[in-house]
DNA sequence: CCTGCCAATGACAACGTTGTCAAGTCTCTT
DNA sequence: AAGAGACTTGACAACGTTGTCATTGGCAGG
């Protein structure tokens, strides 16, 4: 409906129409009090009359304490449910404080996420949500934010200052390897994201810990770590399953893409029922697939949420110490994961 | 990193630091030419040192022909795979025109959706797109936009003036229920959305369409439609199954969520390998499941980035005659979809 | 030396709104 | 009747930027 408009009306518009001073206009329209009835009715008609809608931007630019009004995002990648829930979680909060968010995907790559970042402050974000893509915190400094808070998804413990929200990585790992362990596996092998990711990293170690503590070492060709999309994982698991002339008994995924390309390279392989899988995420469908997949299920619609309420309690003006926030999870068994080791 | 830093600085402070005026300062930020050597190089340190980020709000306030910096998507549930694809896609788009997406999820809910579409011309965003939560149109109308394009996803082509990008629901339900058909069914089963979405109504009128062809009337008892999660699917379609003296023979789901809730309800019942079962958009793991499910896979990041390619040519000024874009799709047979009719 | 021209620079208004404050009107009290 | 006080209203500056235009100075040509 790319109707030829010339121009918007604006506050003097109305202002001339109903006869009145501008700043009685704002006051109408801001309901503020103060105004005779007369005179509100006018400018009601005014603005009904003209489809007046007040320009959020210019009242942002005015006011001195402006109640937030966006907030900005900065994720892996939309299109992954775990991260689309967690923006779901995000959104709901925001708009629960009438604030819309500006959301985008950085792709694992630091200087998209740079990019996003400045953009976010260049339009004076109230505040900003970040799952970082590597453990470089890049332009999120305090230099550039000014006392723009900011909420870290899934990032370093070590960066104090800043408040964070994340799954217990490590924790949840040591749980699903011991998961497969107690099985009788003793040949596990482990697919998942670069370590040069936070939370990979600790999945990561998670798994080795789990080994060493029963007294298993890691056998190097059983790890398998990079980024690929649930396809990329499918054709690197299958090829891996196929190299190797000794394969591991049991199998721990540590993302959801991850899991999902493997469970299909088991298949294609038809070992689905020989080697036991237990993945970190929840997936899909994982509980209909034969055998159903044995996952420990995060809670990304918790973690944007969380991480909402950890933002927007600092716009109000929070000044308590940063907050840790550590979600816990627990493996739900399917039948995957609890495939016994062979004899 | 909640910094207490009392101001940020602005172009007035830069262009004290610097000695010059506003205007040069403003002039080097926007890389102007007729700066000479020596005070660009003064403003750049002083622009350095005091860290000085552009407002962008102010630079849009002022600048008459600004290009584009936020577009506003209205979807319905973000936390969707299909939906979450269609913004990846839209902000593919976006990004490489160096702007953000403003999104928001209306839960189908059309009040939700006005507010959203108030709020995003309030903040005078330069476009909207919309998955409209019903064929009501609500705020959409000339006189609130004045001029800002929109462009529809999966709306009624009936709705002349507004680009629109679909798929063809029609189409695809014609086929999905043709290939039920084409294996014998002569009973077949129908779920899904609310008829008063635009795109389930046409998924609708497909199946019954190709019934009719077939010489079949459609059991009213076989039909379900309404809003529910996948799990509501699933209970629901336990329920619909388990009440039924006649069971159909075949099922078509018209949409992601109702074919995962079906599923598993086939699933739960042990009928997966003898009620066929076909379903509109592509399910996450939907080949891996057994029998795998025969789909009619729709390309939802293409829709965004159709959608945002379309919106873009009207923001660079395009005034051919609304868009009607409407993507095909064809049937993935993949195993619950051939299962033939019982003798 | 004057004129005209060009490049560099800055003063100032404008964008659309809100905050501040002063002026005006009305009512009530004494 | 006058003064205090409350309420209503509007003039004006300010927010941080860009667009317009005038001013300055240097330099070439007459």
């Amino acid at each position: 409906m790319n109707d030829h408009t010339p121009r918007r009306p604006t506050m003097r518009d109305v202002a001339e129409a109903a006869g009145v001073s501008l700043k009685t206009v704002s006051r109408v329209v801001n309901r503020e009090d103060g105004v005779s009835d007369d005179l509100a009715e006018r400018v009601g008609t005014a603005v009904r009359t003209l489809r007046y809608v007040p320009d959020e931007r210019a009242r942002n630019l005015r006011q001195v304490e402006s109640r937030p009004t966006s907030i900005g995002f900065s994720l892996v990648d939309v299109s992954n449910p775990f991260f689309s829930a967690v923006l779901r979680g995000l959104e709901e909060v925001a708009r629960s404080h009438h604030c819309l968010v500006l959301s985008a995907s950085s792709d694992h790559d630091q200087h998209r996420q740079d990019q996003l970042i400045e953009t976010f402050v260049q339009r004076r974000v109230a505040g900003i949500v970040v799952v970082p893509c590597s453990s470089e915190l890049g332009l999120l400094t305090p230099d550039l934010l000014r006392g723009t808070p900011v909420v870290l998804v899934d990032c370093e413990p070590a960066v104090s200052g800043f408040d964070f929200v994340r799954s217990d990585h490590y924790g949840g790992a040591l749980a699903l390897t011991r998961h497969l362990l107690a099985h009788g596996h003793r040949r596990v092998g482990f697919l998942g994201d670069d370590p040069a990711i936070f939370s990979a990293r600790l999945r990561l170690k998670g798994f080795t810990d789990a080994m060493e503590e029963a007294g298993l070492s890691v056998d190097p060709q059983l790890v398998i770590t990079g980024e690929r999309s649930p396809i990329g994982w499918q054709t690197e698991a299958f090829q891996w399953l196929n190299r190797l002339n000794q394969r591991p008994t049991a199998i721990m995924t540590a993302q959801n893409f991850v899991t999902m390309g493997t469970v299909r390279a088991l298949h294609q392989l038809k070992l689905e029922r020989s080697i036991a899988l237990a993945g970190f995420d929840e997936i899909e469908m994982g509980d209909v697939v034969s055998p159903a997949i044995t996952v420990l299920p995060q809670h990304p619609f918790e973690l944007g949420r969380i991480a909402g309420e950890t933002l927007f309690r600092r716009l109000s003006g929070s000044v308590e110490p940063p907050v840790q926030e550590i979600l816990t999870a627990a493996v739900v068994p399917r039948g995957s994961g609890e495939i016994p080791a062979p004899a």
